[in-house]
DNA sequence: AAAGCTATTATTAGCTT
DNA sequence: TAAGCTAATAATAGCTT
């Protein structure tokens, strides 16, 4: 309650008063006791009896006064913590047993459950992929006419230049082909070998390969 | 340092002093003070400034100091909380799309991979599926044949008492007819329905639906 | 046990260096 | 800014109630 440096002197002189008597304390009554003090500049001082720590004496405090101050929140996040990595172990078994390892626990009703489901997903991401791949080819379909009618419409703007001033070297652009890759993609591509044994995937795939057409 | 109950009193007025002079430190300069303090016989006293609370304080030091009493180790297990729930939503996410939902997002070779990943993980579920039923019918067979060979000694023994005795009103024991049950399930039992369409599943389902096996 | 008293000692605000 | 000094004040150990 005094003017400018003289506060700061006194709350020097005090705070070395307080940690004497703090200390005096520790001393000749065997306490522990943990200071912590901020001046009004927000420095930081503090005192702590030798034979402790300002944790100890603040874990000390928490567990007898019930308060919180961080060590219930921390062990409540360790326990949520312990909950979550339990759940992710779980759901990585599941993602193994999905993908067929790890089965040696599983009763036949719950093999019979996991292979439906599998089939299904299996069918469901079949389908979708060949969806994917029709729509693609379907596209790259459309562009190719799209150019052969182009270039059909150059070569004849070219033939009728030949035809007004005869004689140059040009003998049409290379061509394809009508129709190349012009086969009906429409639909399921591969309605017919869809009902051939369990090596459809492979068979697709190798089918798929050798169009090599870097899609997506 | 002196005995017995003079200790307890001179912390009882060197405590109050301490906390006085505390609260003057407060007053008179505007200081935050936090003082925790436990005595010999483990009781717990303490003082703070009006202003703040215990946890202020201490948050303040943690921060000034850099020393961790709990903060830093809070934080910690606050971001590893956040990681955890990260990976668990990818590994959620995973199934789902091992599962053939949320698959918009995924490109051609995507989608081409997971198929093959799920194609593999069908046929591995179904064959150890197969494997499981194949093994408990073999064994199911076998109880049976033995029980029929033991009916057919039963039966023979009581013939012969018939023919030492004669007359009695025995006819034989009801019978299912030799080898019910009986045609041969090792290996692949659906080896013909194999090279079927995608809907096999479901006939092997309803195959082994009408036996009705209960198995596992 | 707890409160009051007092002689003794310690603390400290303001001043000086 | 910091240390030393001192008069004035506060704290307190041991005692009494």
């Amino acid at each position: 309650i005094e003017n400018d440096t003289n506060r700061q002197v006194t709350f020097s002189k005090r705070r070395n008063g307080l940690f004497k008597k703090a200390q005096e304390l520790t001393v000749l009554c065997d306490a522990q006791i943990s200071i912590i003090l901020i001046s009004s500049t927000n420095r930081l001082y503090d005192y702590c009896s030798p034979s402790t720590s300002h944790k100890k004496v603040y874990d000390q405090y928490q567990d007898g006064r019930k308060v919180d101050l961080w060590k219930k929140r921390y062990e409540n996040m360790k326990h949520q913590l312990n909950e979550q990595s339990e759940r992710s172990n779980k759901l990585k078994k599941e993602i193994r047993q999905f993908m067929g390892e790890e089965l040696d626990g599983l009763s036949f009703e719950q093999l019979h459950g996991l292979e439906q489901k599998v089939e299904r997903a299996s069918n469901i991401v079949r389908e979708r992929k060949e969806k994917a791949i029709s729509t693609k080819v379907d596209t790259l379909n459309k562009k190719v006419k799209g150019y052969e009618k182009q270039h059909e419409g150059y070569r004849q703007k070219l033939e009728m230049m030949e035809v007004d001033y005869g004689g140059t070297q040009y003998k049409g652009i290379p061509m394809c082909g009508p129709h190349f890759l012009g086969y009906n993609m429409q639909g399921n591509p591969y309605h017919e070998s869809a009902h051939s044994d369990v090596t459809t995937a492979n068979n697709i795939s190798s089918a798929y390969g050798i169009y090599d057409l870097r899609l997506a």
